[in-house]
DNA sequence: ACCTGAACACCGTTCAAGT
DNA sequence: ACCTGAACACCGTTCAAGT
């Protein structure tokens, strides 16, 4: 964890705010007002300080996200018991990484800043490629098929993400007006289930997917 | 494609600016300086009107984007040949729909708007639908696979193009801090590929992925 | 070393008025 | 019906100065 202005050995004058308090009033404003309203400004104000206060103790805005995930991952993310079979290795692995970022909305704009959440994450990554490896695969095809679950890890917790804002603001749903006049001649299936694919694509399949992903990756 | 402000019988005073022309010099903007730069200001100025002279041809800059969206995949994707097999079938309308937005760095933002891009992309649906069927799936079942597509897909170009964005500007890689001192003790494979996980990551592994996927779906 | 004030260069959107 | 001007309520970030 970098600090990009090193301390020194108490020169100057001395911190009215501190890294971690940033990181605490932001973790706040993030839990009770949503991400839209975590802005350096309403932070700055929140804290009893400047904007320009905070660019002190923080690169910028994007580095305090990061931050936040950071944090955030650290608190939640708990080891779980490992199964003995590889496969599920892989899968308790991954269900543990999806859990904490599902449950964490204002995750989403900070996801794909990196690949790599934090340290605490390595671990679980550990045990995906380890899992998949001990599968018979080589290790570059193991660390393939990491990305391969996350991608759609990130995208599960993405799109759904943006489903439940869209369900809370109740926007006008842009795919009923797509549904709304769908051609049996040219999308059967589609008309068959078209009263149904509300509840269906709100239903969590996350482990079913996942479960479909990882046995079409060991077995190739 | 609903058009708000119903258009009359000739009333009152002649438009000056269409809807076509403010998509038209949106996509514009979006090829040559990136989504960051599209702005409801910036478009107006552009088209040598005033913002608000916009709103009166689009409800807000949510819908533009779709709008957007919308006209970028009517005029790209084009229907590929459909292989028998009917797994083919799904991984050819997958690789479609998935080319497409790759080549498109601005969807990211809107990638997660709704699950359905337009109705240009039903038919790759139906495809990737019926396909599942075919293989023996129930359609309910069918539905949820061509979510964990749609999921795998979505992650894919959401956390590539965020790579992109990242190796453009060359912002300090926070991925390298985290991999900077690996523990061999704690995470052996990990630190047994670490100095190929930027080779390995950067490979495009799509179909590689998709194909384990829809195997992993299509038996069970 | 740490913080402040003022400023720069922007946003999306609304409202009341003009043609 | 369509467009404009002015305004509201904001942004992230930089710079020069203060303590």
């Amino acid at each position: 964890m970098p600090q990009p202005p090193a301390p020194r050995k108490t020169p100057g004058r001395p911190p009215r705010i501190s890294r971690d308090e940033i990181i605490g009033t932001a973790l706040r404003i993030l839990d009770e007002e949503g991400v839209d309203r975590l802005t350096m400004r309403r932070l700055a104000t929140e804290i009893g300080s400047t904007p320009m206060a905070l660019y002190h103790h923080v690169r910028n805005k994007d580095e305090l996200l990061v931050l936040l995930l950071d944090d955030y991952a650290t608190r939640t993310l708990r080891r779980p018991g490992l199964p003995d079979r590889p496969r599920e290795r892989v899968i308790v692995a991954a269900e543990a990484i999806h859990e904490v970022l599902a449950a964490c909305p204002w995750i989403v704009t900070v996801l794909t800043a990196d690949d790599l959440l934090s340290k605490t994450a390595l671990w679980f990554v550990e045990q995906i490629v380890d899992g998949f490896v001990d599968c018979g695969l080589t290790p570059d095809r193991a660390v393939h098929g990491y990305r391969a679950i996350w991608y759609y890890t990130a995208g599960e917790i993405m799109v759904r993400a943006a489903a439940r804002r869209r369900a809370e603001d109740d926007r006008p749903v842009h795919r009923e007006s797509v549904f709304a006049d769908l051609d049996p001649e040219e999308v059967p299936r589609l008309a068959q289930v078209a009263d149904r694919w509300e509840t269906l694509t709100a239903q969590d399949t996350y482990s079913d997917g996942l479960r479909a992903l990882v046995d079409g990756l060991a077995t190739r």
